[in-house]
DNA sequence: TATGATTTAATCGTACACGATATATATTAC
DNA sequence: GTAATATATATCGTGTACGATTAAATCATA
């Protein structure tokens, strides 16, 4: 019988370490554009669709407002997003991309791939770790208790 | 050909989520308990092998000591652990568990066990899944560039 | 239409997490 | 034996992340 009580078989540990790696890696990558890696997903998300409120941003990103404020605010200081009150409902705040965040588009994804690629992780690899996360996910968000 | 600058089919995100599940469904076990997430992953190392540096916890968990110092100081105020610095050698800071961290071992790894369980995550996908992420971490960590 | 409930963001307090810097102790070279 | 180097920890500044609270706007309904 194994022993499930050590770090090195704990699978959030494999996990948290794993989300560790990708932080640094995307760190490294995004740190000359002046991006810390969540206000790169949030860029993500925004270039997928532009234009939402912070309500929806916090949805695709699982981000409630105590995170998102303070940090579109900074994205906002360094002109890649804009924050604008809804005028009919003004409880709302819609968040847009600037110029920057469009016109370095290119530029960003280009080198995020390049650094993926230097990887060398294998289509089916990637897939099939998505597809166990997910449903992983799942399971946890779905256990009753 | 499928688009892969959505957040969706990041695994980069999948990674982080889950990470953030974990947390969450780990969170809500400890807070009775009077531990974060994090804290409890210190617990676990020295479960192990108790009275390591903070230098060789932070190897075991890869932290650095900008986040353990200060995360040590207050399991040290909440009776988890003491710091005791090396005579032989004055620069080292052994760490030591205290009673109340021995005593509620059982407790403690029994509640999270049962909580896992109740995910109802299959020991195949389990260890698929770890497997994975360490060959994904090493992929990552290798790379050249 | 007044009021109570709901929705949306902002704010606050606590706790990581990291890189950079500082400081004290050990080790090495000479 | 002293100067240069290396090592171990602490501290600082910035940036997430979360739960709880607050505040303002909207909605529901009597």
């Amino acid at each position: 019988m194994k022993d499930f009580m050590t770090l090195k078989n704990q699978l959030c540990f494999a996990v948290y370490e794993t989300a560790g790696e990708f932080n640094k890696l995307y760190t490294s990558v995004l740190q000359p554009f002046g991006l810390t890696y969540p206000q790169y997903l949030v860029l993500l998300a925004l270039w997928e669709q532009d234009g939402v409120t912070l309500k929806e941003l916090g949805e695709k990103l699982n981000l409630g407002t105590g995170t998102l404020t303070p940090m579109v605010t900074r994205m906002e200081a360094n002109d890649w997003v804009k924050k604008q009150r809804s005028k009919e409902d003004e409880r709302k705040v819609y968040i847009y991309l600037q110029d920057k965040a469009v016109e370095e588009k290119q530029s960003i994804t280009n080198k995020v791939a390049e650094v993926i690629q230097s990887c060398q992780i294998e289509l089916e690899e990637y897939e099939q770790l998505m597809q166990q996360l997910n449903a992983l996910q799942k399971k946890m968000r779905e256990r009753k208790i």
